[in-house]
DNA sequence: ATAGGGTTAG
């Protein structure tokens, strides 16, 4: 095209741009794009924002603005399509404070008016950090311009609301949409809210769904079924699952890749590694190659069973077959080796992450302090955790509660003890965990009484005793012969309408048995086990 | 004549 005299269009460059970009082939895109500049060949607004496009979606938004400021050298003026583009690539990289002020930028300087889609975007990008008021907020805000919201925005919102677990939420928009504005709801709307039905576990709603969707004749999909599979399998219901895969295949719907990884995991859940080391081969015989997912819950599946050697075989498979293994693929095989006491090639696994360019997360260094401090190397673990410093790592309550529990349990509980106190400098509030942790802690030194106004102290800072709470205190008031609040925080549990675990009452039988407690006690006890 | 948005997985 380059070299015909005379030059195509660049309408005509455009439309092969286009369709590369179609196919997901960013970089060969972006390619073109590069020789098209350097061969002084036509490019439009149109050309700049494919280009920009494809960089944000490489994550490579920075390039993306570097394209922005070529626009600006060419005269070329931004408009929706380019700006979308570029607040889309920040949504994906997660820069959600960069999205909120680019958006208020353009608005603000009147740079550019924000039409449907790029409302969406912003929505999209809110919803994706569960920010559903402001979210809701933009929506009401398009219904105030002339910008009206389309199924799309609807269902960004909906899906969001059920993500988590606000389904009261997401059938009010629902109803608002379908009997305010007349939208009605497609394929994907229906899919989301099956999705969070099901992961309610409300299957009869569900199922209420699927049925309200074929008789507004529209097809489940893929994905449709796939959430379908997905709830069963984490349910644990293997065989409902397959059900559904049978279903839509004589439907003419063909299980993927997402659809068999989550029956895999189903099977690793429920223990059954040949049944899903089956499955997996399968896949292949299907077409469907294995991916880094796949081969993740596999892992997952050896490790969570103990079976490190085959996980170690497996992960040897995987980079064979050229598959890079990723955080959570070395996260799985870190817990693996603590699990089974082999911390050296734990850290082996560690450091070889690194090597390989993979950024530790939060769950990684989570995973290696408490498989330390299980391993009793509590030592190892504080200089670690030392050593990552003042950062996002450190300043994550999960982590914290995992040291602070690690310390207790290997005998140092005035480390434990000064950790939890030094929680509110970092300005980080205890999750319950902690604090079920450090009441543990409490218990197993035989501060009873720190560990009670612990306890009570969880109330008036707005985070309630759970059930796990309650077990903890329960079990220490028992084992250091502390049996003046038992009977009172029995009948508190019974009024939150938790119940008894089968350890908790075990201990509470011993202690009958020997004449510790009094037999009456039973009769409350009674009513705490199901 | 040409460009952008929403549903499933570890």
């Amino acid at each position: 095209m380059s070299q015909r005299r005379p030059l195509p269009s660049v309408v005509q460059f455009n439309q092969l741009l286009t369709s590369v970009t179609k196919m997901k082939h960013f970089s060969t895109s972006l390619h073109l794009f590069n020789q098209m500049c350097s061969l002084g060949l036509p490019v439009s607004n149109y050309t700049m924002s494919i280009a920009i496009k494809c960089c944000c979606q490489l994550y490579r938004t920075k390039d993306g603005f570097a394209l922005l400021g070529c626009c600006f050298r060419r005269a070329i003026a931004p408009n929706q399509f380019i700006y979308s583009a570029l607040l889309d690539g920040l949504v994906l990289e997660d820069r959600i404070l960069e999205v909120e002020m680019l958006f208020k930028k353009l608005i603000k300087q009147k740079l550019c008016e924000p039409d449907v889609v790029m409302y969406n975007t912003m929505i999209k990008g809110l919803c994706k950090f569960s920010i559903n008021v402001t979210a809701l907020a933009l929506l009401r805000l398009m219904e105030q311009t002339n910008c009206k919201p389309s199924i799309v925005t609807y269902s960004t919102i909906i899906d969001s609301l059920c993500k988590d677990k606000m389904m009261d939420d997401a059938f009010k928009l629902l109803n608002e949409m379908v009997y305010d504005k007349r939208i009605l709801p497609d394929v994907i709307t229906y899919t989301s809210l099956i999705c969070g039905l099901c992961n309610m576990g409300r299957w009869d709603e569900a199922s209420k769904m699927l049925k309200e969707m074929e008789d507004e004749n529209i097809s489940p999909n893929v994905k449709t079924f796939t959430a379908l599979v997905d709830a069963f399998c984490k349910e644990g219901k293997v065989k409902e699952a397959e059900a559904v895969i049978n279903i839509m295949i004589e439907r003419g719907e063909f299980p993927d890749i997402v659809t068999y990884n989550s029956l895999i995991d189903g099977y690793c859940l429920r223990g059954e590694m040949i049944k899903a080391r089956e499955i997996f081969d399968s896949m292949t015989l299907r077409g469907l190659i294995p991916n880094v997912v796949t081969y993740n819950s596999l892992l997952n599946g050896y490790c969570k069973n103990l079976n490190i050697e085959k996980a170690v075989q497996l992960f040897h498979e995987m980079t064979g077959k050229g598959l890079k293994p990723n955080v959570v693929t070395y996260n799985t095989m870190i817990q693996g080796f603590f699990q089974v006491g082999r911390c050296v090639d734990a850290r082996k696994l560690f450091d070889e992450m690194h090597a390989q360019g993979q950024i530790p997360d939060q769950c990684t260094y989570g995973i290696v302090l408490e498989g330390l401090c299980n391993n009793r190397q509590v030592e190892e673990a504080l200089s670690l955790f030392h050593l990552m410093g003042d950062s996002r790592l450190t300043s994550d309550i999960v982590v914290y509660t995992i040291l602070i529990d690690g310390a207790g349990k290997c005998g140092k509980f005035h480390i434990a003890r000064n950790l939890f106190h030094g929680l509110s400098i970092k300005g980080l509030k205890p999750v319950v965990r902690t604090y079920n942790v450090m009441i543990g802690g409490f218990c197993r030194e035989g501060l009873l009484g720190e560990a009670k106004s612990l306890f009570l102290k969880m109330e008036e800072s707005g985070c309630p005793p759970n059930n796990i709470t309650y077990s903890v205190f329960l079990q220490g008031c028992l084992k250091n012969k502390h049996y003046d609040d038992v009977e009172m925080l029995l009948q508190e549990m019974d009024d939150r309408g938790y119940s008894l675990d089968a350890s908790t009452l075990s201990l509470f039988i011993d202690h009958i048995a020997a004449g510790l407690l009094d037999r009456s006690m039973l009769k409350l006890l009674g009513k705490l086990v199901y």
